[in-house]
DNA sequence: GTTGAAAAAACAGAGGA
DNA sequence: TCCTCTGTTTTTTCAAC
């Protein structure tokens, strides 16, 4: 992981279809040279996914929110989460609560409706997202 | 958007660098209408942009934790976190705490530091992450 | 790491159901 | 409107260095 590889990775957080032809012109460098390290970043295991990005509100979700989660019957809630489309992030959480997830629901009354059927489990804590301040810093952007 | 449309995006959804040829293939159409489609998912704002997915723990940072945090100094409080290359996802939010991030870090004793100096804009709750069930759920994969 | 040629993919226009 | 077909340009791959 040198200054290129780090160039390499922060036009791919910018567009990550963008072609490896491009990426060499504006790094000055061969095109398979990019390719080339492309792959190890691949290998090496750096580079996990390349994804695309929807807009939840396009799509028709409406509502975000976190929910923090306290359950005894972690394997069949795990199952359940899963298996919730609307719950789309699921974490594993120290202190009071033993879980955290984010969910897309269209509106409030189907994030309640989600509730409600998760309570066989356990009990939950909601924060209603009213606004995203920002989520999609690049890791690379570090003052070292 | 209609099926083919969600074809489309959850094939970008595994692998958002697929060429538009092999995607053509797969789904049985045409190359350029694949483009097409594709340009007015971009057009319309359904896709809002391609990412690529690092490693935080390839690139050392080996503590993830959600934060809690309750301030007056609103604006202040959003610059330290846009400043701070730790804080990855920011989110204003219902409840006690007005605002939710997402932190990453090297160790949890950088966690700490971190804390220490937003502790001058209001107080905090942490959620440590001890793992990760999944984060990577397809929008789009709803049984309706 | 570079160059250069062959293969593959993306693009752009014409025309059809 | 949405698609296919086709020729041109661009990108990728792969060889040799």
């Amino acid at each position: 992981m040198d200054q290129i590889d780090a160039k390499i990775l922060s036009l791919l957080h910018e567009n990550a279809r963008m072609p490896i032809s491009e990426m060499s012109r504006m790094i000055a460098m061969s095109q398979p040279a990019v390719t080339e390290r492309l792959r190890k970043l691949e290998e090496q295991g750096i580079i996990n996914a390349y994804r695309v990005q929807l807009s939840p509100q396009k799509l028709g979700m409406h509502t975000t929110a976190f929910v923090m989660f306290k359950t005894n019957s972690c394997p069949d809630f795990i199952t359940f989460c899963e298996e919730s489309p609307e719950i789309v992030e699921l974490y594993r959480t120290s202190g009071e609560y033993n879980f955290l997830m984010k969910v897309l629901t269209e509106t409030t009354a189907s994030l309640a409706n989600l509730l409600d059927k998760s309570n066989v489990f356990g009990f939950s804590s909601v924060l209603i997202v009213l606004s995203t301040a920002f989520e999609d810093k690049n890791l690379l952007k570090r003052d070292k």
